[in-house]
DNA sequence: TCTGGGGTCCTAGGACCC
DNA sequence: TCTGGGGTCCTAGGACCC
């Protein structure tokens, strides 16, 4: 979807329509407080929304329209950078329920048309259309052009489609005529199209990766498609190595996955201030107990339990630091997220100052398949016997 | 100018089992 | 006197993605 979060606050706020707007991931803006009054759009005029240079929060940009890019404001940026770029972009804070909803929507449109779809979060999809009528004419153009139709009738949204043959190069091919584009790349294209590409644009390959490679004089796609398989396991790994060569030639064998089942579920916060443990004990007690009661919620409204209760914590350095605890049986108690969560809280330093907490359940299964596990009254895989006194327990 | 929130997957060491 | 091999599970950290 083109500049997702943006279009939707678009459709709500046409007058906005044209000048730069920004969405934060983490402030409190004037937009949240004419929402609340439930003014029609129309009156509301665009001097009244919230302008970039008069917040100071320590929130990043999750999407900016076309117009504030122009600026090169883009998404991840911190917010005080962007309010330098474009003072006068238009502030607006984010409504996630209000993006699930239009979330939903287009991805009901396309599963109307093209049933094996892919889920890869609320903006973004992959689908197969071999199977689909018309999926096949002029190399897709023909089924791309329809998707894009039925979805910006359904909800006046747009959007950009790479056709390929595998996801990979999709992936990349959607990127090349934002916004309404559709691209269409051949195996012959390789070379014209994806070897001038920086390294970058591959999904898979992050910051940590491209500096890696530009460290190594490798900056395009075609210039890592020229390293040998070899030499790239050498620096990369075995895995990642190969993996890096199959994507720099184009090759991509993975299905699309039209199901799949969650591994955790996650509640985590960015203080407004950093907190100390001693002297803020109150405050993060409160916010602790507050993350647990939510991912238990989030848990039960699912239908889910799970048995590795974790923690995260982030200092004021930006260091990160993780502990979990697998308990024997499954759980979605909040008193009980609570209570391990707690344990494992004792077990991380807290000497310096915190600027995140998170809470995580993990090892997920349905509720529904424990409980009938349960009533068949199978032991759960993690009652076999482990960590038994190893002075009386059985030699084989 | 410091850097959100919710995820997945991978790696590596250690415990433990047979 | 110098200590196997193969497997699973748990834990911590980190890269990466939307």
């Amino acid at each position: 979807m083109d500049a997702f979060y943006a279009s939707v606050e678009l459709l709500r706020f046409p007058q906005l329509q044209g000048m730069p707007v920004v969405i934060g991931a983490h402030h409190d803006s004037r937009a949240d407080a004419l929402r609340a009054q439930g003014l029609a759009t129309a009156q509301i005029p665009v001097e009244d929304f919230a302008r970039l240079r008069d917040y100071v929060g320590r929130g990043v940009i999750t999407t900016a329209t076309y117009a504030a890019r122009a600026f090169g404001v883009g998404s991840a940026m911190g917010m005080m950078k962007a309010a330098r770029l474009c003072p006068d972009a238009i502030l607006l804070p984010v409504d996630f329920a209000e993006y699930r909803r239009y979330s939903r929507r287009f991805k009901e449109v396309i599963l109307s048309i093209a049933p094996q779809m892919e889920d890869r979060g609320v903006d973004e999809v992959y689908i197969d259309f071999t199977a689909v009528p018309g999926g096949q004419e002029e190399g897709g153009r023909v089924l791309a052009q329809r998707l894009q139709q039925a979805i910006l009738d359904a909800t006046g949204l747009t959007c950009s489609i790479g056709v390929a043959p595998n996801k990979l190069v999709a992936k990349m091919a959607s990127e090349f005529n934002k916004p309404r584009g559709i691209s269409i790349v051949h195996v012959d294209d390789l070379e014209a199209c994806i070897w001038p590409l920086a390294c970058r644009k591959i999904n898979g390959i992050g910051p940590k990766a491209d500096a890696k490679l530009q460290g190594h004089g490798i900056h395009t796609i075609g210039e890592l498609a020229a390293r040998p398989r070899e030499w790239l396991v050498e620096h990369f790994g075995k895995a990642y190595g190969a993996w890096l060569h199959e994507a720099a030639w184009g090759r991509d064998e993975r299905p699309v996955v039209t199901e799949s089942e969650p591994v955790s579920m996650s509640r985590e916060t960015t203080f407004d201030r950093d907190l100390h443990a001693v002297r803020d004990r109150a405050e993060l007690g409160h916010i602790f107990t507050d993350l647990c009661t939510r991912v238990a919620e989030d848990l039960q409204r699912k239908g889910y339990v799970g048995k590795t209760i974790g923690i995260k914590l982030r200092y004021d350095d930006f260091k990160t630091a993780t502990r979990d605890h697998t308990l024997p049986l499954p759980t979605q108690d909040a008193a009980e997220i609570r209570r391990v969560a707690g344990l494992c809280l004792k077990r991380v330093p807290l000497d310096k100052r915190l600027r995140l907490l998170g809470v995580r359940v993990g090892a997920l299964v349905k509720e529904a398949d424990w409980a009938a596990q349960q009533a068949l009254g199978l032991p759960p895989a993690s009652h076999r016997a482990r960590g038994t006194d190893p002075y009386t327990a059985p030699l084989f």
